[in-house]
DNA sequence: TCTCGTATAGTTGTCGGACAACGGACATCT
DNA sequence: AGATGTCCGTTGTCCGACAACTATACGAGA
């Protein structure tokens, strides 16, 4: 097989090399190609296979690794990690309309308010918009399979929807509409976890006294390192599975 | 400056290269030595000034990325993220004394209970170990500055102690335990993320009905890939926080 | 003067090859 | 049988090169 620094492999061809390995050996590892523990293809195998230079193979092996998806072992080896099931963890950002999808359930919405106001002054901090400049207020709850799993408050400024946007545009998953509307692109979201008890969360009364939620309080940043996203997801809890790999490194 | 594939850099020499240098870089971000967006030294710069290979850095900048902690655009250099605190997330695999000490605070802990016995069905499969094997049962109470932060009960399989350990010998951090006496070296947890309430968590009646905490259920690994320690660390709302650093990629 | 395309320099992304360091397996020696 | 030495496969690190991308400077043309 021929492969020079610009030629054909055997991927995509879209994002970056090393994501688009990595994204590769992770849906081979979610079918379970390799058994728990098992030996991987060395680093020289992947480099045959794939087409890719050793610096791309690796890259990508350190990008499972630090998923906790396999570990690499010097002199050894890379061995798939014997994590039951392939989940897709809190530290991989993605629009939960997306992870419910990807966990085998039919993602739903209900947008409760929509609406264009003038942004506070702790928004206009947080967005670095100057006084006076509005935001999209929504609030929403979000569902699977028809049950709700989670109330969601959202802000956004103006910017990030195109200049005739109404609010009635928004109808679906928000991430989907700005990749869709030359918004910004999500990279980064920094998130921050709590567990509250407040009924006055649903708006709809649908809950019981004594319901727990898993406050899910995220900034979202875009490519330019921009703020362009507040959100408040309140999840209620044993509705939604939060897992976290820790790594030492 | 001479530089050899084994000859001396500007770092320390017992972990690995990037790690070292992730961590130094690490710490010249949280001492503001470059404010929030302003452009980190290029890589060719980092090379010179660190003596190691433009693969190290690399590799270290990737580190850093995926931390949240810069932001690497093609054909424009590194760039430190304005994000405004230095913060220990989630997703780093520390002993909660050891979060906590790094927060400022003066950790300190109290055992509640801390007895070995025969392990249950469940603990056997955890850990691969056989039936009749011991392990050691901890509840334990965590403090900062004196004040309950969280509430933990921790569960380790015999092996990783001593041969001649007995349960008094365990008086301060369980990690700190393991590393001075030959115990597994941690390396990957696999946390699950709850809401809870329920008082009977904390067996010294110290908490008002209402009490919420945050449970982290994890099962941690070690560089063999071995289940060594299952803990349920219960941490009370509003004395912790939480902070998750989420990336696309 | 202004606009726009082009050239240029600077930086990250990817490539290829090389050697060092480590771990296991096996043969050898005691 | 146990300890020791050697070989081989694999990952860790290094080096140099070129491709791809970005921002800026510059010049031609209006």
């Amino acid at each position: 097989m021929v492969s020079t620094k610009t030629g054909e492999n055997r991927l995509g061809s879209r994002t970056a090399l090393p994501v688009r390995l990595a994204d590769d050996l992770r849906g081979r590892l979610a079918a379970h190609e390799w058994s728990p523990g098992e030996q991987l293809p060395t680093e020289a195998d992947l480099v045959h296979t794939y087409g890719v230079s050793r610096a791309t193979v690796r890259q990508a092996l350190k990008t499972l690794e630090g998923r906790g998806l396999i570990t690499t072992r010097r002199g050894r080896g890379s061995f798939a990690a014997d994590v039951g099931t392939i989940h897709a963890g809190m530290q991989e950002l993605k629009s939960i309309t997306a992870t419910i999808a990807e966990m085998g359930h039919r993602p739903g919405m209900r947008y409760h308010h929509r609406v264009l106001r003038v942004a506070t002054g702790v928004e206009q901090d947080m967005f670095g918009i100057g006084p006076g400049e509005q935001v999209l207020d929504i609030q929403r709850k979000i569902m699977a399979d028809d049950i709700v799993v989670a109330y969601s408050y959202d802000v956004l400024p103006r910017w990030v929807f195109p200049t005739d946007f109404r609010p009635k545009d928004l109808t679906g998953s928000v991430f989907a509409f700005l990749a869709d509307n030359d918004g910004p692109t999500p990279v980064r979201a920094l998130a921050n976890v709590k567990a509250v008890s407040d009924l006055s969360i649903a708006w709809d009364g649908a809950l019981e006294p004594g319901e727990l939620f898993l406050l899910l309080d995220q900034l979202h940043y875009d490519e330019h390192n921009r703020a362009f996203m507040y959100t408040r997801s309140y999840f209620i809890e044993g509705r939604f599975a939060f897992t976290v790999m820790r790594t030492a490194r």
